[in-house]
DNA sequence: GCTACTTTCTATACATGTATAAAAACTCGC
DNA sequence: GCGAGTTTTTATACATGTATAGAAAGTAGC
């Protein structure tokens, strides 16, 4: 892995670099951008920054690590701070729901979505203005680092569950899952199910993620 | 993919099959239980029940497909149905504790959980548990539907989350993205989360899940 | 028994991520 | 300029999921 140019400015050690980390990220961000995060193998990235797949190895520790560095990358560029609220618990909302819009915007992160927190540099900001919202509403700073990561639970969740529906739908030809069991529903056993199994589709094909987020956010603040 | 037995008792048709799904799965759970999902291969399989890779390819779909019918398979044998509380309040927040605790106890799903909602039939009973209890909370059916939604999401997302944090922590030798964004905090931009910075690990690993699925659910109910 | 048809199984091949070992291209001390 | 040390790059190899083509093993009609 490449050192952080230190303080001394020794000459390099070692064979110099043909390529470096911010050019193969580019490059992938250019793939992924022209065909779609499918398309994005090591061989073809080392391709087409003229290389050979094992020399990526040495700018990045792995394709998920590059698939990180992608989704920082993503963020840093379009994830814009809007202006805070004055109420606090607004300001919750609004953070949250940035992250969410830049996260939803973006289909092929999913694979990543699996990473920890999502702490990227740029997303700092928002992290800061959830916990400082909660906070200002009169949660400990404890509950409130618990508040986020529920509210991050609850982002990551919807994320990922609506992205997996979304590849679901795509090889479409046959049944769902759901559809089968469905169809099968006892009325008797499941009686609410059964009420609303025509609709469940429609239903929960609505984005309801503000509505949900809002009364996770109540929810929180209420504890208190 | 094998007919379902019809009611016409007619002699099977075509070559006769040599294994069957139920083997297949049967098979794979066996391989699970005792090394792990990540050894897990369709040759390793295929070997086991004494066939070929391809040959289970007319068993289940793909890969993901029978790790969804693994998790089913799971889900039967481990999801016991707790006696509902009378409150319905209640009644929703001991439902998705169960799931929760269910998908908490098996790290292999986290590969499929991304799978849509958790449509398996015997984790049915739990979502009809949610639903109706929202209902009697004075919800409307549709309202109920969508409070489910935003509490699979933030279930979900807390076990993909937690997986990853931990997967993450078994190859723990280099420093974390966090400790590396953490320890460049700037205090002027970013004061509270310095404030919560060297708590920030242990705060996280706190076991938080029923907090947070109270409170989603106290706030689903107060925007009624 | 023979042909047509259906289903299941087998053999082979390919794309992909990545481990491993060695080669290449430098700097440094001498 | 030469050997030692360091870093980057290359070549090769392997495990894995799965596509494709065709062989195998049965039934049904004749």
């Amino acid at each position: 892995m490449p050192q952080p140019s230190s303080s001394a400015p020794r000459k390099a050690l070692g064979r110099p670099p043909r390529i470096s980390r911010e050019e193969v990220i580019a490059t992938a961000r250019r793939i992924v951008d022209a065909d779609g995060v499918d398309r994005l193998t090591m061989r073809r990235l080392a391709a087409e920054v003229g290389s050979t797949p094992m020399a990526l190895y040495h700018h990045v520790r792995n394709k998920e690590e590059l698939l990180v560095l992608l989704l920082d990358d993503y963020a840093a560029r379009t994830l814009h701070r809007p202006e805070p609220p004055a109420e606090p618990r607004e300001r919750v909302v609004v953070a949250a729901a940035a992250i969410h819009e830049a996260l939803a915007g973006c289909p092929w992160i999913v694979e990543v979505l699996t990473a920890d927190d999502l702490m990227s540099a740029s997303a700092l900001w928002f992290v800061e203005q959830i916990v400082d919202g909660l906070v200002a509403c009169g949660l400990s700073p404890e509950r409130a680092v618990h508040g986020y990561r529920a509210i991050w639970y609850y982002t990551a969740g919807e994320i990922v569950v609506r992205a997996a529906a979304a590849r679901r739908r795509a090889d479409a030809d046959r049944p769902t899952y759901r559809e089968q069991v469905f169809a099968g529903l006892d009325p008797d056993e499941l009686p609410r199910l059964a009420e609303v199994a025509d609709r469940w589709a429609p239903l929960t094909a609505e984005d309801t993620y503000r509505d949900g987020l809002r009364a996770l956010v109540d929810g929180l603040l209420a504890a208190r």
